[in-house]
RNA sequence: GUGGCCGUAGCUCAGCUGGUAGAGUCCCGGGUUGUGAUCCCGGUUGUCGUGGGUUCGAGUCCCAUCGGCCACCCCA
């Protein structure tokens, strides 16, 4: 036998299995989403490189180890998308769809890191990804939030609580910035590695820190709501405000700091205690600069995307969610003649019943393994069509899911038979 | 990129201190020449992840490598 060809690791297929939870998540996000207003849009799943450098942040990790980066024929640098934003914000600047116009968009689809793969992180994984733009909020921004505690009581998903922060305008990050790496400088010497290496590069993301060590050097350090310019922290108060008056429990966390580099004021996490290690389930905020950095109109914004596989783990932990429901009918052929005359039979009660779906047996097997398929396939029905029926003009049909005879039906009223028997 | 655990039939797994690979399930056929479950009988399937080493002999021991899971890191 020759060598099997071994996937992409990393890169998951979903079987038919899995399927109804991936359509029942995508399904109700749709609905939702329609509902508020937002329009579908879809782009490249490729982008040239420069596009992300400039979004999401040169110095990220994301885009320092973790994008797919190669060279096309052309020698141009090109992406495996990471992530939504950027490639929608220039599609609507590529587009000249900006000029002072609103738009609330979402689109959905496979986004690409290089990582090492774990339970809830994969390198290729799937987002549906949410933008409302031209809008400063904080209006929209509460609406969002609204919107997906909306899609959590749909799809019957608990174990989600929100943490909420704001980062201010850039100016004021970096004044806060400046006072951060100034105290950690000061106790330089209780920092760990990684800590260390934050220092000059992100010293954000040092206040993220999970060593317990750090823990109380981070508890005394200064705290970014403390130094928020005097709009943001009006914004901020008023999505508070609004957020309570929804009823949405929250919790403010000022070590919310987000990997992205272009995000400004809201930022918002739902994270569950149900995955493991990777607990954000859906995450976005606000990025007011970002039309503007990447060569557009200055135009506010504000997003965010959430994460299928992880949305589909916590539906499925309590058990399988049901794929599409089986068959109504199984049409079962005995003898040479009937199964010649089974395609046609097929074609003609889908015509005549468009609304119902047919399941015909294919490829052979003798009465008792078609009666066993028929079992399986959870069909309702059971159309029996052999050589002798065939002869005499007529089709046997008998329930499989109730205690009830079997009957014959002319074939010339089969689709009234058919009807009948599953309305009954 | 770092660490821990794990790779045996399509799937779930057994295989003790090295002696030449097994069960259940699935699928197919029969018992029942045209009726689903259960039952009974029979059948198909393995380069024991891959490569090397030790040994008379390796699924079992050693090394490397690939892959999976989980954690660090990062994030959806």
């Amino acid at each position: 036998m020759t060598q099997e060809i071994q996937p992409v690791r990393g890169m998951n297929d979903v079987l038919p299995a899995e399927i109804g939870a991936w359509q029942a998540v995508e399904g109700a996000a749709r609905e939702l989403l329609t509902a508020y207003g937002y329009e579908e849009i879809r782009i490249p799943v490729v982008e040239r490189t420069e596009l992300f450098k400039r979004a999401i942040g040169e110095y990220t990790d994301v885009v320092e180890k973790e994008m797919y980066t190669f060279a096309d024929q052309g020698g141009d640098s090109l992406t495996l998308r990471p992530e939504a934003t950027a490639g929608v914000m220039r599609a609507l600047i590529s587009n000249g769809m900006l000029r002072g116009q609103r738009h609330k968009l979402w689109c959905a689809g496979p986004m690409f890191r290089h990582e090492r793969p774990q339970k809830g992180r994969y390198r290729q994984f799937h987002q549906i990804d949410v933008e409302a733009v031209g809008l400063p909020g904080p209006d929209v921004d509460a609406e969002l939030i609204a919107l997906t505690a909306r899609l959590w009581r749909r799809l019957g998903i608990e174990r989600v609580r929100l943490e909420i922060n704001s980062l201010g305008t850039p100016e004021a990050r970096r004044v806060y910035r400046e006072k951060l790496i100034e105290y950690f400088r000061s106790h330089h010497e209780r920092l760990d590695a990684d800590s260390r290496r934050r220092l000059e590069g992100n010293p954000l993301r040092i206040l993220d820190s999970k060593n317990p060590e750090m823990r109380e050097l981070i508890e005394a350090a200064p705290v970014l709501t403390d130094h928020l310019d005097p709009e943001s922290r009006e914004h901020f108060q008023a999505l508070c405000a609004s957020l309570e008056a929804i009823g949405i429990p929250f919790r403010i966390n000022p070590r919310l700091v987000r990997g992205l580099d272009y995000y400004s004021r809201t930022v918002f996490e739902w994270i569950t205690d149900a995955l493991g290690a990777q607990d954000a389930v859906c995450s976005g905020g606000r990025y007011d600069g970002l039309i503007a950095q990447l060569g557009g109109e200055s135009t506010p914004g504000i997003g965010f995307a959430m994460g299928i596989e992880r949305l589909v783990a916590l539906l499925t932990q309590s058990g399988p969610v049901a794929s599409a429901a089986g068959p109504d009918v199984y049409i079962v052929l005995s003898g040479a003649q009937a199964t010649a005359a089974g395609v046609a039979l097929a074609e003609r009660l889908r015509a005549e019943l468009p609304n119902r779906r047919f399941e015909l047996n294919l490829g052979g097997g003798n009465f008792k393994a078609q009666f066993r398929r028929a079992d399986r396939s959870a069909a309702a029905l059971a159309l029996i069509l052999g050589d002798d029926e065939l002869a005499r003009g007529v089709a046997s049909l008998k329930p499989l899911r109730r205690e009830a005879g079997q009957s014959e039906s002319p074939l010339s009223t089969l689709a009234v038979a058919i009807e009948a028997m599953l309305a009954g």
